[in-house]
DNA sequence: GTCTGTGAAAACCTTCACAGCG
DNA sequence: CGCTGTGAAGGTTTTCACAGAC
């Protein structure tokens, strides 16, 4: 979704598609579960619904890495973990730096999902002279002064940026200076990354507004959904900011039935 | 992509399509600093750059929402921050719930990109009787056993899970019983929801995953680039768990030329 | 001339449905 | 039989490219 653009175009390198890689990690939570609970082989129903997906896809998807289950029975537990595991680059460890160490950033040093897949915690970066060396989930912070000798020294290659809006893109270029080549964002900023970089981002107010999106729309078909009443003059809200361009607006307006029931 | 199965099947309502509706908080963002910068006008590659997406596609995304732009001229910043608040229902208050505050639940509540939007942090709640009271980010946290009073007061439809796995299912189960409709869901966990009910999660650590098959990917490429010796057999890459089920593995080693040129 | 709005084409993703292995 | 693996169909999303408004 917010990877930077690379990912050979031609070259026909390995061709598993985006969507099944962002859904391997799904599947190797739930087959860790299961594994964890020495269940030794799994159907593609069982495991679809353990991972919230439905079995046609979640074969497809297998079936990009190979023939790994056994007709008639199903898939086995512990082969699959580890297929999967590899095909994601889990079998080996990445070390990971996080820069700005605020809420958030301590919030993810602390998170307990990272230790257990190959992700460990190698360096906390501030800017915040006054937070050097101060531990935080056993780790002591240190200051962005030192940021390119602490990627290399540590052979970062993937890179967390917890830091405010206006200090991201810094960040981001000394990362991608220092040798960093994959970084996950958090702060609500589009970074710009040289190719090769690789940029992934999680904005939690997104999230949140994709909700109210469809929290809006069922209020809406709730009232419609009786009444019938669905009133179209309800469109101008309140003080519609009507900040109209030079001549005459094209207007949504007009259709529109469903929003709000003033 | 989260969302729960609800949607509307037939009904025709308004058909924006959810890629397109994923993308407006991220338009908003960049519409909402251009207004701060009293920008009065802006062109869809202008805008398309700030918001890391390209032109064609952010014109088609605002043809859904009806004819918003001066052909010639672009787009007015401060009508179409209206047009899209309103479309993704900001223009309301959103009374949000986080359950679980640990870590990231606290940070969540310090999260500034909420109360700038239209989302209100209306209650902290905890399952650790030693947390009621104590005030996170300005808000007294309060005690699971009063969720359900708590939601209804505060007519809170979207909450936020940010406890441990092991909790999430119970406390999304209360939160819909107590009239919430939407979820954002912050644990490890598959959840499942009556019908009506909109689930969407963040997972740090898939997002990390992916990068490190990104990753990964790379370090392979780089290698193969010169020397083009694109070994096949580096797929048993070290210990083959050869978890092996009944008869004889189909291996995907050997064969696989992974994509389907077949 | 500039820049939007949009049909049409291409790419991508999901679902169906069933052949075929165990 | 049961369950995987997969062509083929169907749906969605992206991209192209250009007609048409300003």
């Amino acid at each position: 979704m917010a990877t930077g653009r690379t990912h050979r175009p031609a070259t026909r390198s390995r061709g598993i598609p985006e969507a099944t890689v962002a859904r391997l990690p799904l599947y190797l939570r739930a087959l860790t579960a299961l594994s964890e609970r020495s269940v030794p082989t799994v159907s593609s129903e069982e495991l679809a619904a353990a991972a919230g997906v439905n079995s046609a896809k979640l074969r497809k998807d297998f079936s990009y890495l190979g023939s790994y289950g056994t007709r008639g029975v199903g898939y086995d537990v512990e082969y699959l973990v580890y297929q999967i595991s590899r095909e994601l680059g889990l079998t080996q460890d990445w070390p990971v730096a996080i820069v700005g160490i605020g809420n958030l950033g301590a919030a993810l040093a602390n998170y307990g999902g990272f230790a257990s897949r190959g992700f460990r915690v190698a360096a906390l970066i501030d800017a915040d002279p006054a937070m050097a060396g101060t531990p935080v989930a056993g780790i002591a912070v240190q200051h962005t002064d030192d940021l390119d000798r602490i990627i290399s020294d540590n052979g970062v290659s993937i890179g967390v940026i917890t830091t405010p809006p206006g200090a991201a893109q810094q960040v981001c270029d000394r990362l991608v200076a220092a040798g960093v080549t994959s970084i996950l964002n958090f702060a609500p900023t589009v970074l710009s990354v040289p190719d090769g970089v690789d940029v992934r981002k999680v904005d939690l107010s997104i999230e949140l507004q994709i909700l109210a999106f469809h929290e809006q729309r069922k209020a809406g078909e709730e009232a419609a959904a009786d009444g019938r009443a669905v009133v179209d003059t309800d469109d101008e809200e309140e003080a519609p900011p009507m900040r109209a361009t030079p001549a005459g607006r094209k207007g949504p307006d007009g259709d529109m039935p469903a929003v709000m029931p003033a």
